[in-house]
DNA sequence: AATCCGGGGGC
DNA sequence: GCCCCAGGATT
């Protein structure tokens, strides 16, 4: 049987792989603080490729930590549109608020992790990145590259099986690499040692590597199966006015402080134009009349497949925003957002009812 | 420990 | 289609 490599084995194979073959990111340009805040909550559970132009935008609307602390969250929850896990946004901002008014985001890792959004991982994330600090960040790609080197057969999410990886990660650091060995197991799991089909011909660690040698490689990590999405039908009506459509903002939790065409979810033997005509009574205090079926999206969030059926929505008359909790607010927007941005979800909406001519200026049915 | 929370790209 | 990604908060 193989020994298990040591850590200071496998940092000195990383670091100088990482060096000639980490890509380019734009936080890596500058990675101060701000920016690997930024990029951090960015990256959580969404993909590099995705986040880039998002960070971009952010850089270049707020510079600094203060100007972004001095956004307004609606501000930062549009900006954010499009990114998914709207929560993060407002947990983002109020980071960046707590970080000014002590000073300064922490160089410590558990004082790191006192601020809103982040966690055991972005905490050791920010610290060795971006104060060069020897501290653990195990996310999932480290997670599967450890497995794989030391051929761990605990659940990595579980609570001992976590408490092993983050060992394995910390006894890789050494001071004055910190950046480049949290990096760089990143790096090593983003484009060597990946889910699929790992390179292990090019791995810095294909000589140390026991799952290699086995031939399980993707074998690990071992995780247990996921359950499977839920099928959810769903309707949405069109209703324009002036070139403008009525939109709800869904309250926390799902799509949290998002805006969509008025909307619901009904079960899978509902009649959709009823279901419809009682949303909009309920929900904006409308009496609607659903006129012919648009055409049908589909929408697959990580536990619900969600079909929606969307109609177009003539009304005689607004008579008050009565409110059953479905929305916090009521609003006509344009296509365009009127600057408040659309969840996919919502783009895909409008997609099959384009909003098309008309003028600005109407006036929404009061709130409340 | 289990559940919730988006969106997208690779295979 | 299925997997899973620079996870954290809540219960």
């Amino acid at each position: 049987m193989s020994p298990v490599a040591s850590g200071e084995a496998l940092r000195e194979r990383l670091v100088p792989w990482y060096r000639a073959n980490a890509r380019d990111l734009p936080w890596r340009r500058d990675p101060s603080p701000y920016h690997i805040l930024l990029s951090e909550l960015m990256c959580q559970q969404t993909r590099i490729d995705t986040a880039v132009p998002y960070f971009n935008r952010f850089t270049v609307r707020w510079p600094t930590i203060e100007a972004f602390a001095a956004a307004s969250p609606d501000d930062v929850l549009t900006m954010w549109a499009g990114l998914g896990y709207y929560r993060r946004a407002r947990l983002l901002h109020a980071a960046a608020v707590a970080a000014v008014a002590r000073g300064g985001l922490p160089a410590d890792p558990d004082a790191l992790a006192e601020l809103p959004g982040i966690g055991a991982y972005t905490a050791g994330a920010i610290a060795s990145i971006a104060f060069g600090v020897p501290a653990a960040a195990v996310d999932g790609n480290v997670e599967r590259v450890i497995s794989r080197v030391d051929r761990l057969d605990a659940d990595p999410r579980s609570k001992g099986g976590k408490q092993v990886l983050r060992v394995r990660a910390q006894a890789i650091h050494a001071p004055g690499v910190a950046s480049e060995v949290t990096q760089g197991l990143m790096e090593l799991g983003a484009t060597v040692c990946t889910p699929r089909a790992p390179r292990c011909e090019v791995c810095p660690w294909a000589d140390v590597c026991l799952a290699r040698p086995a031939g399980d490689v993707t074998a690990y990590p071992r995780l247990p199966a996921r359950k499977a999405a839920v099928a959810v039908r769903a309707v949405a009506g069109i209703l324009r006015r002036d070139g403008r459509v009525l939109c709800g903002r869904r309250p926390e939790g799902l799509l949290g402080g998002l805006w969509e065409p008025v909307g619901a979810e009904i079960g899978p033997e509902e009649d959709a134009q009823a279901a419809l005509r009682q949303a909009f009574a309920a929900r904006a205090g409308m009496m609607a009349h659903v006129g012919p079926l648009r055409g049908q999206i589909v929408h697959v969030f990580t536990h619900r497949r969600l079909t929606v059926e969307v109609y177009e929505v003539s009304a005689e008359e607004a008579v008050g925003f009565v409110g059953d909790g479905t929305y916090t607010e009521l609003a006509w927007l344009a296509a365009d957002g009127d600057g408040v941005g659309w969840s996919k979800l919502a783009q895909k909406i409008l997609a099959v009812a384009p909003v098309t001519g008309g003028h600005v200026g109407d006036t929404p049915p009061a709130a409340g």
